[in-house]
DNA sequence: TGTAACTTTCACAATTATTTGAAAGTTCAA
DNA sequence: TTGAACTTTCAAATAATTGTGAAAGTTACA
């Protein structure tokens, strides 16, 4: 396999894992692209790299930025915008991580506690298990956001050597 | 908020979160039915509190039995599938990642160990920031695999008590 | 066996998500 | 200011996913 064989194939299965993690396709073959590129690139080389339209490649740089996994670089001397990517792993995962909690756990419980102050009557039996399962959900998401929390600000070093010294 | 409208409501956002995280909107929906419901549901009456085909129905409850989400109840003297699901959180989340790590994670490091071993010369500065990246992952993904091993195969009392207790 | 009750399959339809590309907007050096 | 270089937007096109329903398949029991 020659290096370029080898980057198609990085840069095309790291998209297909993507779509499965609420990311889209080109979103993630663009984060592909940049992790495995030693230097930053300007929008027209990652067009040009995956063969994709300009408003394609500018709306997922954006969310790219957003999700904080792809940063701005700006040249002296040169009005193009360059990216680079966020290498570290751990750093990766982390934000992924905190952009999805904010995006689909916060507005679940929100809603959980909606259903719970609105007060539904437990006036029959199918009432009563549906409050006993937002209190089960609720109770497990609190535990999850703990959890969550400490391993979004903690170091990864830390993390996993106590996590792994706890389970000897 | 009558029990009728938080039963939909809850139903309607459990489906959406499962659409961002690889769960079809109606497998969602159906497994949330079921974890609402103090008693086992037929195929028909799935259909008909969530108003969908009987192809969808079906397809969509065997993959949820597949998930490991769903069991099938057969009452004696009834030729009818009832379906119940499971109802502990720590349960429905292990087995999704039981799953996801199989139909996911797993064939990623497949690839990654294809690149590796075809030994991609490292003949350019490209070629290099390739290698390292992989390395990257497949050291990150080994370390997540065994945390993921220890939560899948861990009681919940135990794990979250033990982390909670490591983190103070 | 025959047949009624039930489950599964699958071609096509409907829906949803993504991509394109051209036009509008912005920025900055001269 | 102007206009060239660059970025952003968005309506329409395309692609991908999901859902439908009727027909075929299966099963159990008379």
């Amino acid at each position: 396999m020659d290096a370029q064989e080898a980057k198609d194939k990085f840069i095309q299965n790291w998209g297909a894992l993507g779509t499965v993690w609420g990311i889209n396709r080109t979103m993630a073959q663009i984060h592909a692209l940049l992790m495995i590129s030693p230097k930053s690139l300007s929008a027209d080389e990652i067009m040009e790299a995956l063969q994709i339209s300009r408003g394609n490649a500018n709306i997922n740089i954006r969310s790219l930025i957003d999700w904080g996994l792809v940063y701005k670089e700006l040249k002296p001397g040169d009005r193009k915008e360059y990216f680079i990517s966020e290498k570290d792993m751990w750093v990766v995962v982390r934000q992924i991580i905190v952009h999805r909690k904010k995006r689909e756990l916060d507005p679940m419980l929100r809603v959980l506690d909606e259903i719970t102050n609105s007060k539904v009557p437990e006036d029959s039996e199918e009432a009563i298990a549906l409050n006993k399962t937002i209190r089960d959900i609720k109770l497990f998401s609190s535990k999850a956001d703990s959890i969550l929390e400490v391993l979004v600000k903690s170091d990864s070093n830390w993390f996993v050597g106590t996590f792994l010294k706890m389970i000897k």
